[in-house]
DNA sequence: CTGCAAGCTGGAGTGCACTCCAGCGCAACC
DNA sequence: GGTTGCGCTGGAGTGCACTCCAGCTTGCAG
């Protein structure tokens, strides 16, 4: 059985070492299993599941959340349901992200074009604060 | 000359009152007007900028570089060719952001998916973590 | 004239998500 | 057998962007 250090599982994940000494701490990750001298070691399914971590935290999920989703898995199977669930509200939170930064994205376009315009008579009087 | 009240600002821009007076402590915003009595009485202007900080802060810039970006407003017109050069740095990495956000939505769909098919096939056993 | 809402100030507190630190253990390499 | 490196712990500190608070003044409605 593979097992992975500290060190490798930052490598791979790249969350820092306190991240994942913190994310253990508040149980996003359960107990770490420990070698003989106390240290960490890693299974594969940490590690996957780190890369879960990884996708729901880039895409803007909340810890807190993302600490229920993991006692969701813990509970076993049954929460399969229940957990596509929370998923697919979170995609969806995530797209009306996408609609709403494109909005904002564009009337920050309409407020450079209005510099530019600015820039292309060079001796009016204009406030440009707008 | 149209001024206006703390609370119509807080009305017209979204922005709390303390939040208001948040941004003109540390010179996102310059000195607001006051009445006989001390109030704040923000002008046009004020209010327009307000509305140029809010496009910046939901496309999602730190407040230090908006407070840069305030000091070259102040600065006059001669530094508008810069002010475009900030905002079209930006807007690329509101672009970038958009990329970055689309990809691991598809990452984030495909564990959906995974999901789904798990739920479809409902005796199975597998590792649902990843 | 009495309330109550709106606003003022300086400074402290909050929430999130880490990040750092002191002081320690263990292993291994020269 | 020293020192280098990786890892350990509990707890404190950080950075950002607000947000709240006590204690006060002002404005306006009834």
């Amino acid at each position: 059985m593979v097992a992975y250090t500290p060190g490798q599982v930052v490598e791979e994940t790249g969350f820092s070492l306190d991240t994942l000494r913190y994310y253990e701490r508040i149980g996003l990750l359960e107990p770490i299993g420990r070698n003989a001298s106390g240290q960490r070691r890693f299974t594969e399914g940490d590690v996957s599941w780190l890369g879960m971590v990884r996708c729901l935290r880039d895409t803007g999920m909340p810890i807190a959340e993302m600490v229920r989703f993991a006692e969701l898995v813990r509970a076993g199977d049954q929460t399969i349901r229940e957990r596509v669930e929370v998923l697919e509200a979170h995609d969806r939170r995530v797209e009306e992200q996408f609609a709403d930064l494109r909005e904002k994205q564009e009337a920050l376009q309409r407020k450079i074009q209005y510099y530019k315009d600015v820039l292309s008579i060079p001796d009016g009087v204009y406030d440009a604060q707008g």
